[in-house]
DNA sequence: GGTGCCATGTAACGAGTTACATGATTGG
DNA sequence: CCAATCATGTAACTCGTTACATGGCACC
């Protein structure tokens, strides 16, 4: 159960609403970790059941209901215990792959119009991303302890995307030459 | 539905069964998707209603059975349709990024070790591929367009392995910085 | 007055995981 | 003879996706 632990998380520093969950996650967590709405309004009355999280619906427009959802330390515990457990690499799966292996199947421009789609929107991700962090991290080398562990994430989401754009010229390279 | 088009596209070259599948689906497409036994024999029974594979029980020793599954034309055709639909990159689930985001409420030594762990875990992969890679294909200049169908994941492999065990040393090292 | 966004949810279904179960063969 | 591996499956459950549904507010 793991999802529970990533709106764990994305409520740590901040109160949110499911709503606000659905869009974001955490600016650090909404990287790795993806939910609709459904999942996370199901989740979130779970793990109210289970004291993990409080809610308390805000009154401010009296006319919509916004239930805010803060963090318990009953789920501070539930957090902490589960980063303990050891755990291997979270396993991939990758539809582009299934497509690329079977590309044998297709026309040539079929699998390359694919490779640069998906180029592009690594591309665009990695954009995004290096922004993000010139404007939130400015300073790499000066962050205080919990500003590395905000830091991390976004990192690796970079490193991510500069990975797959990267492999996606190899493959059109490669595709492309005699 | 895409673990039958991941299904489909292991059968391509060979047929296989299901208990075959389980343990390694195809060389190139293992790397990137993964199944237990009990979804992949739910699965082959979902297909063959769907006439996509067509299945032949073994004789050879006739006290265990063996059901050998073979790609159908429907197969076929079913499989080239999925990849001609344009998809966008898989979404990412990474548990540790869950774990590295709410870092600050554990021990330090207890992220590192996690970090350790998951970097030596990604280094075997690495060298796991870079053997196959040196022993499969050792002329990636001579490629037969097939055979750069096959080449293209195993290389997406190294180059993802590769990636998170440069950023697993970045992390340790930025964490381990006063 | 319509489009899009904020905000919440239900229902149904498909995909993935965990536990249980059986029985033969191979190798030490 | 015991453990590991080959080989197949059922059942129950949780997680993830898609479709449907409601209603207010903000802006053009």
């Amino acid at each position: 159960m793991s999802l529970s632990h990533a709106i764990l998380a994305a409520l740590l520093d901040v109160s949110r609403t499911g709503y606000d969950l659905s869009k974001r996650f955490d600016r650090s967590i909404g990287y790795f970790w993806h939910a609709t709405h459904q999942q996370i309004y199901r989740e979130l009355a779970r793990m109210e059941a289970e004291g993990w999280v409080s809610v308390e619906v805000s009154q401010q427009d009296v006319a919509l209901p916004r239930k805010v959802y803060t963090i318990t330390a009953q789920g501070h515990a539930q957090l902490a215990q589960w980063i303990a457990e050891p755990s291997v690499p979270s396993p991939v799966r990758d539809e582009l792959m299934v497509k690329i292996a079977s590309g044998k199947l297709v026309k040539r421009d079929l699998i390359t119009a694919e490779l640069q789609r998906h180029r592009q929107a690594h591309l665009d991700k990695l954009l995004v991303y290096r922004s993000i962090a010139e404007r939130e991290f400015p300073n790499v080398n000066r962050l205080t302890e919990e500003a590395k562990y905000q830091y991390l994430p976004l990192s690796a989401g970079m490193r991510y995307e500069e990975h797959w754009v990267e492999w996606c010229d190899e493959a059109l390279r490669l595709l492309n030459s005699k």
